[in-house]
DNA sequence: CGTGCCAGGTGCCCT
DNA sequence: AGGGCACTTGGCACG
């Protein structure tokens, strides 16, 4: 059940920790980027020892199998014994996936310190098992997985340089804001985005045709009663900083916006601009 | 590159469709609880074909290679190529991971319909390629990723009963005051949870010594403005609701605060109550 | 199915 | 490191 050491991809793998030159196998003289390996059925020795490999080269590791999961932190769980899906990142993150959900059952984040251990079994006092720990600190905060039977163990090397391009935030909807001011009323003019007030910060601030100071909240989607706190919010804290007597107009800028919170927008004097974040 | 066809799990096995007995191996007769079948640098149509299987066995399936990524739908995102690991769950939910992060790069909720096929390559205008597809409605969303290279597909089957068991939630917070009102006040006398007004559900209402109406908003963790606002909106509500003069009086409960959210509570007369969920 | 809100939320940016 | 907030937030419970 000997494996052949995995190469560790050249100097334009991001997760590689040093710059090798390998050959995979006999015929293979290229250098490799990516690279998947993979334990089937090992024993919860090779196991450890492939998984300690792999973390000790920061690749990408994935271990199936049966076990249980503890954790203790800002809050604590259990979790009894099943088979789950564990990833552990070269950053230090650590997911632990059933079969459902998009959420991981467990996790730790990035910046987590990983170490695998096998133990027991051989004094006959407690079943052997293969222990995955995440700690962190600040918060302190700790993942236990215990494998009492390993089905497969993969580390993986790769390459990714791109990132993500999204569209369809809050930063597109207030691009388009500022690009066309009129489209939240004729004779707007913004003035500053991210203004600061004792509340925080206010996505966009201006002043009207008539020169009244606005306070625009803006929402990516449909919103509901939180989105009008937030602006009332706003609106107080400016119409104080500004020891004004002149009434401050608050807008809030979303798709649409729920019955309860329209009561309170009503409530409150603010006025709402139906506006989606741009398409493309 | 012909594989054994995978073995479907018994029938307490929480992903299997069907129950099946099967022999993984000659000398292995027992029913397969839980099993891992791998394929290492697939061809495209191996791959395809390994996990339209997996997907139609109810598998819990992965796939890690080169790809694109692209979705749209709430939102829409590009991401070029690059090597990730993509899992694709029986309950339609479908996770494209980078090796940094918790999160997924891109992903798709549960209730996803999942589909795979190879394109291209034949007439030698496009690159092959293999083209995982998961879409939803409700809202209209679509993930599309395309593999140019595949370096391991796997197909997981597994047994899983049991569910997590968390404490220290807000919950455990409630039914700590719950049990022992004075925690928040000498003669505090809850009324009732989850009280519905106007603005929302209070988290705990009730009365003082002195027969003051009370509202309690809970939370688990340090807490921001936003508390303080969503207590505002329910102390408004509660007001108009009882139409009376005299004043509610409004509760935080919270293992602490940040400066900005306690000048506002003082802003709104409000009051904090220090308070931890439960530790165990 | 929409509304409302908690979450071990996570991630990003700023001080 | 802590604060404030957006997020394709996800998930749940309820009308």
């Amino acid at each position: 059940m000997e494996r052949a050491s995995p190469p560790v991809p050249g100097p334009d793998a991001f997760w590689s920790c040093e710059s090798y030159v390998v050959v995979v196998t006999p015929g293979t003289p290229t250098t490799q980027r990516s690279q998947a390996v993979t334990l089937e059925q090992p024993t919860l020795e090779a196991a450890c020892e492939a998984i300690a490999d792999g973390l000790e080269r920061e690749a990408l590791v994935t271990v199936f199998g049966r076990c249980t999961v503890d954790y203790d932190g800002r809050a604590s769980s259990t979790l009894e014994a099943g088979d789950r899906h564990v990833m552990l990142k070269p950053d230090g993150a650590a997911l632990v996936h059933t079969d459902e959900g998009q959420q991981p059952v467990n996790w730790q984040p990035p910046g987590c310190d990983h170490d695998v251990r096998c133990d027991g079994g051989a004094d006959g006092e407690s079943d052997p098992e293969l222990i995955l720990e995440s700690v962190r600190s600040t918060p302190d905060e700790r993942l236990c997985v215990r494998f009492e039977e390993v089905l497969q163990v993969s580390t993986f090397f790769g390459a990714d340089e791109n990132e993500l391009a999204l569209s369809g935030t809050e930063e597109d909807l207030r691009q388009r804001i500022l690009d066309e001011p009129a489209l939240l009323e004729t004779g707007f003019t913004p003035l500053a985005t991210e203004r600061d007030t004792p509340a925080g910060a206010i996505d966009i601030y201006g002043e009207d045709a008539a020169g009244r100071s606005v306070v625009v909240e803006l929402k990516r989607r449909r919103v509901g009663p939180d989105a009008v706190s937030q602006l009332r919010r706003y609106v107080d804290a400016l119409e104080r900083d500004l020891h004004a007597d002149a009434a401050v107009r608050g807008f809030l800028v979303a798709p649409s916006v729920t019955d309860r919170a329209t009561r309170l927008l009503s409530d409150h004097g603010f006025e709402f601009v139906p506006l989606e974040p741009p398409a493309e």
